[in-house]
DNA sequence: GTTCTAGAAC
DNA sequence: GTTCTAGAAC
């Protein structure tokens, strides 16, 4: 039936076969980016492209124009290409992320954010540098050019960004990409990423601080899971170390002739050793199985005897609050799954999804909880956690699936604070907007504080006990806002043709949130299964 | 949750 | 004249 075809698709490895990478180098002069290439090329068995900014010209330097017809070709035959450039900011990227011919085609960056002191001091030492930057100039060209730097963002269009800080990670980088044949890839997300791009100088006296986003010490490996984060079944001491909370993390001045002075092994020791405390303390979080299972849409819904006769008996009470029979939908398709195969597209013992009636975006599901005396976020409290974890981690399945199908969507998954349906339902919904139901109370309940992340949402439960609210009605008229850029439209028809084109980067708070629910996704690998036997697709 | 529609805003 | 909002009905 359709259900299953369409999750066959979920894992899209045939798909991905033959699929060609743009990776794009991300680092100043001295960085390590030729040297990443070369090697990346000698060991892979992937047809390579090295798009070398500093010989394109006949063995000199060349222009971005030439750089992006190799780029092009290139990528018409069906090869990979390296684009060896610096590629510090996010302009210069841009056309290498928009190349004409990169249709389906995945991005990559590499980051290769060395000590300036490294950089420098390679670049000096070169004699026969291609791109002829050598001697006393290159200090000065490095570190105007780091001034200028921007780190690259997952919604500039990359699908994976490898962040490398020193030479073992590199190397790890090195190796991972060495390692790909035409046949395999990369999975996408932000890797290895240290907040090391604030604008804030922070004192070399206070580096240890508390930031939002957890901070990695190394690269990772992609299929690594970050023992600091627990798992959805962890309980007890492990939930003290939720999502981001109490992670030490290195806050670097940035970069300027500071850093010289800035004794970097002396930092590295500092932050191994710190780290390595927490991931002993995390340790025995691994654990996490998720329970969730999927059944067969036609047959085992009856397997729910907790369910049968329920709603015959609540019928005919008055429920607690004076939901309408209209904000009943949910809490029916809840309990009867069966009877709504029209919009249902998955059952599980815990959860229902279903597709939004009036979807708010171009992808719009929600994720229901099939428990009765869960109506509103409201009613969670801690011993709801693995409702809210199994939702979260149902709701990242069918993001990724949306993912396969369009790859620029980006997804924000949460709850609203107070919700006009009766039965907790989380929200997956794709952050264009671009829906002819969208309306201004809409736009305000998926853009204001009234949204809950659902990643904030069990990381205070876990904590507190229950979700912060705020359900004040004056959030839904406020002012309309780009969600990107903050600029502010007097109707919802001006808005939507706004952010159909605003090409701002999302807010920093925003970005984190989706970059944790990513990065949350490698952490809680989910494993779907029928009758105990694991399926390869489902 | 939407639809309908009067009347405000442009 | 047309677009858009907001409140009541469903």
């Amino acid at each position: 039936m359709e259900i299953d075809s369409e999750m066959i698709n979920f894992t899209g490895e045939e798909e991905d076969k033959k699929k060609p990478i743009v990776v794009i180098l991300v680092g100043a002069p001295g960085s390590g980016k030729s040297t990443f290439c070369d090697h990346v090329m000698r060991v892979s068995t992937r047809p390579w492209v090295r798009v070398c900014q500093d010989t394109i010209g006949n063995g000199k330097a060349g222009k971005k124009a030439q750089c992006l017809a190799l780029s092009n070709t290139s990528l018409k035959e069906g090869k990979s290409i390296l684009i060896d450039r610096c590629n510090l900011d996010k302009e210069k990227r841009s056309d290498f992320i928009n190349l004409k011919n990169c249709h389906q085609v995945d991005i990559h960056a590499i980051v290769l954010d060395l000590p300036a002191k490294l950089c420098i001091s390679r670049s000096i030492k070169r004699t026969e540098h291609e791109g002829n930057l050598q001697g006393g100039k290159a200090a000065a060209v490095v570190n105007r050019m780091l001034q200028k730097k921007e780190s690259p963002k997952i919604n500039e269009g990359f699908s994976r960004i490898t962040f490398c800080y020193n030479e073992n990670d590199v190397q790890s980088a090195m190796d991972m990409y060495g390692s790909l044949s035409s046949e395999n890839t990369l999975p996408g997300g932000c890797f290895g990423e240290k907040k090391t791009d604030s604008k804030v100088q922070v004192g070399i006296m206070k580096f240890l601080k508390r930031v939002d986003p957890p901070s990695k010490v190394t690269s990772d490996k992609t299929d690594k899971i970050d023992k600091s984060t627990p798992g959805p079944s962890s309980e007890g001491e492990e939930e003290k170390v939720p999502f981001e909370s109490g992670i030490p993390t290195l806050g670097f001045p940035s970069i300027s002739t500071a850093d010289f002075q800035f004794n970097i092994e002396k930092a590295s020791e500092i932050i191994v050793e710190k780290n390595q405390g927490k991931l002993s303390d995390s340790n025995g979080v691994l654990d996490r199985d998720q329970k969730v299972r999927r059944e067969d849409v036609d047959g085992g819904i009856e397997k729910n005897k907790r369910f049968k006769g329920f709603m015959e008996e609540s019928e005919s009470k008055t429920v607690k609050k004076d939901y309408g029979m209209w904000a009943q939908a949910l809490y029916r398709i809840a309990m009867h799954p069966k009877k709504h195969g029209n919009v249902v597209i998955e059952i599980s013992d815990d959860v229902v999804v279903l597709n939004e009636t009036y979807p708010k975006a171009q992808k719009h599901v929600l994720v229901v909880a099939r428990a009765e005396g869960v109506d509103r976020l409201s009613d969670i409290r801690k011993e709801h956690l693995p409702i809210l974890r199994t939702m979260h981690a149902v709701g990242l399945k069918w993001a990724e699936i949306f993912l396969k199908e369009n790859e620029s969507l980006i997804f924000r998954l949460g709850y609203h604070s107070e919700p006009t349906m009766r039965q907790l339902h989380l929200h997956v919904i794709s952050q264009d907007f671009d829906s002819k139901y969208l309306k201004k109370r809409h736009w305000n309940s998926f853009n204001s504080s009234f949204f809950r992340d659902s990643v904030d949402v069990m990381q205070e439960v876990s904590e507190d006990g229950k979700a912060k609210l705020n359900d004040d009605e004056k959030f839904m008229s406020r002012e309309l806002r780009c969600n990107r850029c903050r600029r502010p439209h007097p109707n919802i028809p001006r808005l939507r043709s706004h952010i159909a084109i605003c090409k701002s980067p999302f807010p920093d708070h925003l970005l984190q949130k989706v970059l944790r629910t990513s990065l949350a996704n490698y952490e809680f690998p989910i494993r779907y299964r029928t009758g105990g036997e694991q399926q390869t697709s489902y």
